[in-house]
RNA sequence: CGGGGUGUAGCGUAGCCCGGUAUCGCGCCACAUUUGGGAUGUGGAGGUCGUAGGUUCGAAUCCUGCCACCCCGACCA
C-alpha cells in the first residue's frame, strides 16, 4: 500500500473509496452491497445521531421501533409507494434451513418451510407504521402523532458505493400524523429546516432547500422537500428529504379520526429521513488529498496530542503537562486523544491523524516544555503555530470554532463559485462538462423536458429552491415560458 | 440486471498466454540504533492462489458453475 492517497484531481472516485477505507470509516463486507461501518466511522455516525435526535426531541418527537419485516399485502396497500420500491425489495419466502441430504455439511432452504405470505424487508416503513397508526388514532385528541425511528432498511441496489449507496443502510425515519393539511405541511417544512440547520451548522455543508419535481418525488408523497449539497467534484448530493404525504397513506390504511365536530376524517401525514449517506457527504464536502477534514462538531476526536521525546524521562514530563491540559479541555466538553504510543514516530502519527481528520493537533517536545509552548496545527488549513501553554485550552476552544466556521465558509465559497446561471442549452451542456456544479436554468415545468435533459446530459433537476425569486424567462430547450429558474446538476 | 475487468500472506502485486507447488514491496514479530513530518539495519513468522467442480501423472496457470469487488450503462437516498 502506498503511503499517499490517490489525488482528487486524478481520480475522485478512487480517492473517495480509498479514503473511506484507510481512514477507518468503513469497508466492504462479504455480503453484496453491504458494508461494515468501523468504529471510527460509527463514532461519527453516533455524533450525528445524538445531535439529530436532540433536535427531533426538541421539536416534540418521540422514538419508537417498528418491525423489519412487512407482510407483502400490507406493503402493497399504498400502490404508488409499493410500485416505486418494488424493484429493489428483498423478500423473505422461507423460515427454516435444513441439512442438505445431497451435500454433507451444507445447509439448504427447507422446501417445506415456505411462508404462507412473503415478508418484504423494509425499504422504508410507511406501510407498517401507518397500519399501526390506525390503531393509535381515533380522535383529534390523539393528534398530532409525532414519531421517529432509528433503523436499518434494505434497498437492493444494483450498484453500490460505501455510504453513498449501499444495499443496507442506517437512517432515521420520522412519521407524523396531523389533523389538517396545513399542519402536516408545516411539519414537513419544519423538519426540512431541521435538516438544513444540521447540515450547515454541524456538517458545515451549505445546502439548497427546495422542492422536488414530480419526477423526483417520493413515491406516495404529494410533495417532496429536500436539501441538496454540492460535493467537491461538482456533483450534487441529496442529503435529506421531507415528504408531505397528504392523505395517501391514511386512505390506504384507513387511518381516520373524529374531529371536533364529530365527523370522521382521514389524517394528514409526513415522513422525513436522513441516512448514513450523510457520512459520504461529510467526506466529499471537506476532505483533501491528505485525508479527512472533519468539522469539529462531529469529530470523534477533536484534539490529538503528540509527544516528541527521546527518553522516558522526557515522555514522563510531557505526559504530566498533557494530562493537565487534557483535563482542562475535557472540562470544556472537548474530546481529546493523547497519542503516547512509543511504537510509532511523530511523523507517522502526524500523517495518521491527518488521514483521520482530527481538527487540531498539538505537538509537545522538550523544547516546548522549556519555553512553555506547544506546536498547534489545524487540519483544515495545515497551519502550524507555536502557542503559549498558559491558557491553551481557551485558544484551542476558539480554534475549534474557527475551524468549524472556516470549513463551512470554504464549502460555501466553493458552491457559490460553482453555481451558474445559463440561458441556452449549449451553455448548459458546456458548463456541465467544463465546470460542473449547480446550474440555474429556466424550465417549462413539464416532465418531458426534464426527462429529455436528463437523457441528453445526465443532469437532473435537483430541486426548485424555496428562496428562488420569480423571474420571467423561457425554457432553454423548448422556449416555452418559465416563471423561475431551477437547480440542475449531475448527482450522486 | 446487461457489457467489460479483477480476485495470489493483513495491504498492494509478479507469475497465468506457453501446467511442474509461488515473486517483490509495504505491513507484522524480535533485537539494536532512532524519534520536532510517514526511520534504518539484521534476523524471523505468515499462503486452502476467492469458492465448488472438471480436465491432467501433475492446476495459481486450462474449462465450467457460484461468490465478491471495480469500471461503464439502466435503476436509485
Amino acid at each position: 500500500m502506498s503511503k499517499a492517497l490517490p489525488k482528487r484531481s486524478e481520480d475522485y472516485s478512487l480517492w473517495y473509496n480509498e479514503l473511506v477505507k484507510r481512514a477507518g470509516l468503513a469497508e466492504n463486507s462479504g455480503v453484496r452491497g453491504c458494508m461494515v461501518i468501523k468504529p471510527y466511522g460509527f463514532a461519527i455516525w453516533e455524533k450525528m445521531q445524538r445531535v439529530l435526535d436532540d433536535m427531533f426531541k426538541k421539536t416534540g418527537h418521540s422514538n419508537a421501533y417498528f418491525p423489519l419485516f412487512i407482510p407483502k399485502s400490507m406493503f402493497e396497500a399504498e400502490e404508488k409507494n409499493a410500485e416505486g420500491f418494488a424493484k429493489e425489495c428483498a423478500v423473505v419466502t422461507h423460515y427454516r434451513l435444513q441439512t442438505d441430504p445431497e451435500n454433507a455439511g451444507k445447509l439448504r432452504v427447507d422446501p417445506e418451510a415456505k411462508l404462507e405470505e412473503e415478508l418484504v424487508v423494509r425499504p422504508t416503513s410507511e406501510a407498517i407504521i401507518w397500519s399501526t397508526y390506525k390503531g393509535w388514532i381515533q380522535s383529534y385528541r390523539d393528534l398530532p402523532l409525532l414519531i421517529n425511528q432509528w433503523a436499518n432498511v434494505v434497498r437492493w441496489e444494483m450498484r453500490t458505493r460505501l455510504f453513498l449507496r449501499t444495499a443496507e443502510f442506517l437512517w432515521q425515519e420520522g412519521h407524523t400524523a396531523h389533523a389538517t393539511a396545513e399542519e402536516a405541511v408545516a411539519e414537513t417544512v419544519q423538519m426540512l429546516n431541521v435538516y438544513a440547520d444540521f447540515a450547515e451548522n454541524f456538517l458545515a455543508l451549505p445546502v439548497v432547500k427546495g422542492v422536488k419535481t414530480p419526477n423526483e418525488r417520493f413515491a406516495g408523497a404529494l410533495d417532496t422537500y429536500c436539501i441538496e449539497g454540492l460535493m467537491q467534484d461538482g456533483k450534487a448530493l441529496q442529503a435529506g428529504t421531507s415528504h408531505f404525504l397528504g392523505q395517501n397513506f391514511a386512505q390506504a390504511f384507513d387511518v381516520k379520526f373524529t374531529n371536533k365536530e364529530g365527523k370522521q376524517e382521514y389524517v394528514w401525514g409526513t415522513s422525513w429521513g436522513v441516512s448514513t449517506r450523510l457520512m459520504g457527504a461529510l467526506v466529499m464536502a471537506h476532505s483533501d488529498d491528505e485525508g479527512l477534514v472533519l468539522p469539529p462538531k462531529l469529530a470523534p476526536i477533536q484534539v490529538v496530542f503528540v509527544p516528541i521525546f527521546r527518553k522516558d524521562e522526557e515522555l514522563a514530563q510531557i505526559s504530566e503537562t498533557v494530562g493537565k491540559l487534557k483535563e482542562k479541555l475535557e472540562a470544556k466538553g472537548i474530546s481529546v486523544k493523547y497519542d503516547d504510543r512509543d511504537t510509532e514516530r511523530p511523523g507517522f502519527k502526524f500523517a495518521e491523524w491527518e488521514l483521520k481528520g482530527v481538527p487540531v493537533r498539538v505537538a509537545i517536545g522538550p523544547r516546548d516544555l522549556e519555553n512553555g509552548t506547544a506546536e498547534v496545527a489545524r487540519r483544515d488549513t495545515k497551519e502550524k503555530q507555536s502557542m503559549q501553554l498558559e491558557g491553551l485550552e481557551n485558544t484551542i476552544e476558539n480554534l475549534l470554532n474557527d475551524i468549524q466556521e472556516n470549513i463551512y465558509n470554504k464549502a460555501l465559497q466553493f458552491r457559490q463559485e460553482n453555481t451558474v446561471k445559463v440561458d441556452s442549452y449549449e451553455d448548459f451542456k458546456r458548463v456541465l462538462d467544463e465546470k460542473p456544479g449547480f446550474v440555474l436554468a429556466h424550465w417549462d415545468g413539464t416532465p418531458e423536458t426534464e426527462e429529455r435533459i436528463k437523457e441528453e446530459t445526465k443532469a437532473t433537476i435537483r430541486c426548485i429552491a424555496l428562496d428562488t425569486p420569480e423571474e420571467n424567462g423561457v425554457d432553454m430547450v423548448t422556449g416555452k415560458p418559465s416563471s423561475r429558474r431551477v437547480y440542475f446538476a449531475r448527482a450522486y
